[in-house]
This record gives C-alpha cells, structure tokens and sequence, in this order.
DNA sequence: GTCTATAATGAGATAGAC
DNA sequence: GTCTATCTCATTATAGAC
C-alpha cells in the first residue's frame, strides 16, 4: 500500500506537504491560500517559502510524491500477477483501497485540476501511473487475453467504471464503501475487454 | 444537438456568458478574472455585474444552464429509442459529438471542479443528466436486458469509459475525433452489462 | 441598463532578525 | 533553517454619472 504523508511528528517539510493535501483535497488548490496551509501545519511563512519556493512547489511536490507513490504500488501488481486479468482486478482493488483509506490522496490525485495549478503537467491520463495500466491492457491484447481492439479505448473500459465510481465516492455519492462493489465493478470491467476465447 | 450559447451579435448577457464559459473552459474558474471576463466579452464590469451579482453567479448561470440543456437532449434520446442498448448508445453519441463541437461546453461541464466554486452545487454525478442515465440503465435491468447487479455499479460501466475518453479528448491525449471510437467504446460498454441470455 | 473610476480586501511573496 | 512583520499588487466588488 502507499504510505500516508506524515504530519504531527515530521518536520516542517512534511507537515506543509500534509496539511497542504487535506487543505487542496477539501477546498481546492485555489480555494487554500498560502496563510491556509501556514496554519494548518503550523509551519510558519517563512519556513514554507524557503522549502517551496512557492505555492506552486508545494503543489508540485505533493503531485510528484504522489504520481511516483501511485506508480511504484501499480508496478509492484504487474510484477505480482502473470495474467492480465489478475493484474486489473488487483489494481482497481488498489484504487479502492487508497479510496478509502486516503481519500485527500485519492482526491488531489483524481480530480484535482493539476492543468489549472501546474502549467507544465502532462495531463492525469498521460501520467506514467495510467500509462502503466494501459501498458498491462496493451501486453493482454499482445497476447490474446483481452480482445484486439483499439488500446486507448480498451484502457478506459477497463478502468473507467472503477474510476467513476471512486469520484462519486470522493464526492460522497455513495454511502457504502467501495470494496462492497469491486465484484460487481470487475465483473463489468473484464467482461467489457476479455477475449471471447477465454 | 444542444445549441451554442450565442457570441457576437447577442445581448450582454449571453456575451459575458459565452466569454466566460471559454475562459472558465480554457483557463479555469479562479484563473479566470472579471476583467478578464469584462476584456473578453466587451460587456463593462458594471453591466457584468448588474446581471449576475458576483463571479459566482456567471458561473452559476451557466452551469444552471448547461445542465438543462445536457438533460433536455438526454431525455430526448429516452424518448425517441425504445429498447436500452439503442439509448445508452446514442447517449455516448451525443457526449462524442459534444465534445468534439462543443468542447469548452462539455469541458466545462464534465472536468470543472464545480464544487470549489459554486458551494451549494450538488456533486456532477447527483445531477440531473447523471441520475438520467443512471434512470435509463436501471430501468433496463427491470427489463432484462441489463445483467441484474448494482444499479450504480451498472450505471458508471456502462458509461465510464467513454466519459474518460472524452476527458482524454478534451485533455489534448487524443489526436483523432471521438467517433473513431464510437464502435469500439460502445461494444465494451454494452458487453459490459448487458445480460447474458441476449 | 451601461459605463468609468475607484475602493477594499486579501492574496502571494520578501526582508531581515535570530 | 525558522520566524515575524511587512510589501506589493491583482482581485472582487461598488459608487455614482449618464
């Protein structure tokens, strides 16, 4: 699992970057202001502007920290798992479970508009994080476990039931907890790409 | 189709409307400012002000107004097809062909973080085109031809990745238009969560 | 209803002591 | 490295003539 970003104990560094994702999660990056995140972390101006340079920086840490956290727990699954099948489900498991267990992460990581806050970011669905599971969709299409079909489109059928359903949670949409519906999510997630063979 | 908000020849009003939901679409809300609205539209900060109230209410207009126009082209579909396949499948029709005609309309309405801005918004997937959708899919399952699970589970599989596509689209992640999907969205979409016995 | 000019606020960021 | 005090400035919003 990802670990959380620390937050009484760490140094100032980390208690920004804590306070800042509760802070961007709740409100939004634009809604939080520098004198926000000060509070919250009871770091003070100063402090936060020489570890960051500036709001900006924050955002881009917690981004950074973020997308390669994300990336690392996903290649651990494709490692973990031989078949395409088993590799998707436990990925969607994955996002479930940080869903729920880390919901601000989750947050700041789906919908945030990172465009909006950090020009030079390549947008969400080009990250490396869902290009890697679009490389696990790729490699079962190579070898005949998911049905030829276009890539891109057999990477959103897969993934985007689940991911959905994780924004309507964030969005407290749903009142029960995510993993209640991963048989169901990955029953319509396989069955929307597996190869007829199987 | 849903029709484009006016530009040019219309009345202050639907200029500062059509101003802003570029902007908003282009830049973001908060990287949005009202005189950038006022430059954008050549309606003046006083007229901007008198018909809208504050930042909010521009905002708060043309989401109202979005949503509508989204439902009323939904709950044409739900009429004019009988059976649920030919309705979810005209419904991701007509998000494609939003998208590609309108993209700062479906931009804004999709990606746009509406609760950062219009605090009392009901989040995207409780609104009313959503709960349409989620009405059309329901209804199929009473019918059979939907697999029997969970309604939502249902909802988001059948529309998720097409929606992701979209914001794949509109994130410039995508170099051929929409429809070049169609065919293949729509077959994992509907293998998704149609019943079996069909 | 529309406009220009302006007020008031709070933001991001810096200076400089410790 | 950390802090407090402060600067600068763009933003939202208003005032009041036409």
């Amino acid at each position: 699992m990802l670990d959380s970003i620390p937050d009484s104990t760490a140094g100032p560094r980390d208690r920004v970057l804590a306070a800042a994702l509760e802070l961007f999660a709740h409100r939004g990056y634009f809604s939080t202001s520098v004198p926000d995140i000060v509070r919250a972390s009871g770091v003070s101006t100063g402090s936060v502007y020489h570890h960051f340079g500036d709001k900006e920086g924050i955002a881009r840490t917690l981004y950074d920290s973020v997308i390669e956290r994300m990336e690392q727990a996903l290649e651990a699954i494709r490692e973990r798992h031989p078949d395409t099948a088993s590799r998707c489900r436990s990925m969607i498991e994955l996002l479930f479970d940080i869903a729920e267990h880390d919901p601000d992460l989750m947050s700041f990581m789906l919908h945030a508009r990172h465009r909006e806050f950090l020009p030079a970011i390549t947008p969400v669905c080009s990250s490396r994080p869902f290009q890697l599971m679009r490389g696990v969709v790729a490699e079962g299409m190579r070898r005949g476990e998911v049905r030829r079909m276009d890539e891109t489109v057999a990477a959103v059928s897969v993934f985007g039931g689940a991911l959905r359903l994780i924004q309507m949670r964030l969005d407290g949409a749903l009142d029960r907890p995510l993993n209640d519906f991963l048989d169901d999510t990955w029953d319509c997630a396989w069955r929307a790409i597996a190869s007829d063979a199987a």
